[in-house]
DNA sequence: GTAATGACCTTGG
DNA sequence: ACCAAGGCCATTA
């Protein structure tokens, strides 16, 4: 199966608080493998098919950027659920994406 | 079994 | 500063 790897970003995005965003690379990096930062976009991609939803709307790149809101229902769900917690949306990217980034290494540790 | 793809990131020219 | 290529892990063809 897809195993832990998928099971642990859907943990860590659910652990994501409101309004607030993170990359995939810092996903991947608290997995231990920040060189799979793919494989948790992959993951996002099979999220869907979890029996709890996964707010993969707050999972963005690096450049903020919403990439994957393409893969939503709509082009526009990924941009209308960040705005809807707080997130405002600009050129499909993330407004002060610095401030709101919310990095998992720093917010849980170990 | 090999080969190609992907909601990415880092490094080199 | 901008453009190009490589790497990494898992899934699918």
């Amino acid at each position: 199966m897809e195993k832990d790897f998928f099971e642990m970003v859907y943990q860590v995005v659910r652990l994501i608080p409101q309004g607030r965003v993170t990359s995939y690379g810092a996903i991947a990096k608290y997995l231990g493998s920040a060189k799979s930062s793919r494989i948790v976009g992959y993951a996002m991609n099979g999220s869907h098919q979890q029996k709890i939803l996964v707010p993969a709307q707050r999972v963005v790149n690096r450049n903020g950027l919403l990439t994957g809101k393409i893969h939503f229902a709509t082009p526009n769900t990924m941009q209308e659920l960040l705005e809807q917690e707080g997130v405002k949306i600009k050129n499909d990217k993330v407004v002060d994406f610095e401030e709101l980034f919310w990095d998992p290494s720093e917010e849980l540790k170990l």
